[in-house]
Formats: structure tokens, sequence, C-alpha cells
DNA sequence: ATGATATTGAAAATTATTTTATAAATGGTG
DNA sequence: CACCATTTATAAAATAATTTTCAATATCAT
């Protein structure tokens, strides 16, 4: 929605490092499997059982502003985070919704394709690929196999 | 958040032709602009005043399901709809959400590239550009000569 | 026309996320 | 250390897009 702010760009804050911030940072950093904010928030709680959903959110967001993590606004209802900064694709897969690293390199030429053959000011890509995990790909043909009703 | 539906194949439907799945489908194909499922709602209730939201959404649905149109959910909290059903990439404004078809051709071969590399089974890809539309950049260059708050 | 089933409209529910309002914590300064 | 201007946390309410529910029609192949 609000995809303004880093844009029309506000006052600088000086943000402080508040024991929150400080697990919510250690616990991403810990987790390999693309996060989402309220999975992160369980995470935290174990440490921090007194904080709140909305503090975790907040911080996430200070937090990849900084650029200590990413946040990833993937094809799919829930945004996940990842302690890896550097660029770099994903696959998810479309029925559990597993994120994982797609191991093939940014491709920033494909911004070159597209100057000058649009009116557009090219900022950026995103590239996702959709599939099947492994587990998912087991019970499909499972599934295949024994149709629910007959 | 269910994307099970079109996998775990459920029992079919006999879709009926009813006057609000006419409408919505023959607006959709008059709309260039990518519209999001309230832009269109706004168009049909100019033909079918009393039609409601939520019929509009169930439409929408089926009728890409049925392939009659291009449901597009890109990285954006509204899903948008394509008259034109055909695989093509879109560049988004990253400041207005005006969305425009990126002249590009798909790749297949991406996919190719990611084959035996990960222990997905890969069944699509999604790219989308970002950019600022020529309204927006003109805004935004504005904006810079004259700051918000001295 | 009849009946089985699909569809509608209106409202309520859901989901992920953001905002709000207080109270508490922080860090620089005298 | 004490003061003060912020920043931050918490809990709850608000938002926004979409989905679900359900009783009342509408549809279409007999
Ligand atoms: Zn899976
Ligand atoms: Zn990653
Ligand atoms: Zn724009
Ligand atoms: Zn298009």
């Amino acid at each position: 929605m609000d995809e303004h702010r880093d844009i029309t760009l506000a006052k600088k804050h000086i943000y402080r490092m508040t024991p929150q911030r400080k697990v919510i940072l250690e616990e991403v950093r810990k987790m390999n499997n693309h996060p989402s904010a309220d999975e992160i928030y369980e995470a935290v709680r174990k440490k921090l059982p007194r904080i709140s959903l909305g503090t975790v959110y907040r911080n996430l967001e200070i937090l990849s502003e900084q650029g200590e993590i990413q946040k990833l606004e993937l094809t799919d209802s829930v945004n996940r985070y990842d302690w890896d900064t550097r660029k770099h694709y994903h696959i998810r897969c479309v029925r559990c919704g597993r994120v994982d690293n797609a191991p093939i390199a940014p491709m920033q030429q494909l911004e070159n394709e597209l100057y000058g053959a649009t009116v557009f000011t090219i900022l950026g890509h995103r590239l996702e690929f959709i599939g099947l995990c492994p587990e998912c790909s087991k019970k499909l043909s499972c599934l295949k196999n024994n149709p629910p009703d007959k």
C-alpha cells in the first residue's frame, strides 16, 4: 500500500538498539527458511515472552530499511524475511509455501533489455520461481494414484 | 493462501453463463490498464448497479480458472486482471501502482537453468519489473528540487 | 414445466499488516 | 547523577483486500 515512504523520504530517524530489536535480528540470522513475521514472532517469544507482534513487524521493517536483513515480497500473501541481504532469487512451493534460494545468478541485464522500450524509469526487477517442494511432490503423486472421491 | 484448489482438484463444476459473468468478462476485455477487482466492480456497476463486489471477485476467479482472462499476482497488495491471456511480463510503478506490459519476450529457458540444481519440481516463474511511470518520475524530480520541509 | 444444482447479493469472517495511544526506556547533556 | 527530548514497546483497534456463508433466486437439461 504505502510504497511511497522510501521515496518521498521523511526525516531521518536515529534508531536505538533495544533488547527486542537485538533478539529479533539474532533470531532472523539463525533461520534459514525465509521465515514470515509470525514465525519470527514465535521464535522471539521464547526469549522475550512479553513481546508483541506489532513490535516484531515494526522492527523487521526498520531492520530491512537499515540493510541488516532483507524483506522478501514474493507473490504470496505473507512477506518473508531473509538474513542474507545479497541479491538472489527464490523458488516457492505453490502448495505449502516453503521458500528456498534459487541457485541462479542475478541477471541485471534483464533491465537493460527493457531500457528505451518502455516509458517507465526502470528501478529493478523481481524474479521468482514457482514449484513443488519434494514433500508436496510426493503427496500429490500419491493423490493422483488414489483420487480423493472416486 | 488457498493455492491448493487447482492442484488437489475438486469435483468439476459446470459453469453457467450468467448476465453478471458476461458483463464482467466484457468489461475486462475493454480495459487495457490491468484493472483491480475494485476497478472492474466500478465499471460493471454502471451496467449492473445491483451487483455485489463478492460476485465480481467470484467471477474473476472463475473466468481466470477457465482461461478467459488472466489473474496477475504481482508483488503488490492488490491483484489485477488482464484480458490478454498470453504469457507476458509487466512493469509496475512503485509509486502509483500503474501496470504496463513489459516489451520483452517470455524466457522459458530460465527454468531450464534451474533444472537439476534444485530439489523442487519447477512449475513456472514470475518476472516483474519495478519502476516509475512518466507521471511519477516527473513528480519526484520536482520534489527533489523543492524538498517538502526545508 | 420440473428438479437438481449453480449463482447471486449482502453481510460477516478472515488474514496479514498497520496504526494508535499510553507508558516506559534510552542516550545525550549539564 | 538528574533532566529531557525522543524513540520505542505494548496492547488493542483499525485497515484493506479478499473469501466465505447462507438464504433466496436463476439456470438449464430433461
Ligand atoms: Zn511444499
Ligand atoms: Zn534467500
Ligand atoms: Zn506512477
Ligand atoms: Zn498484461
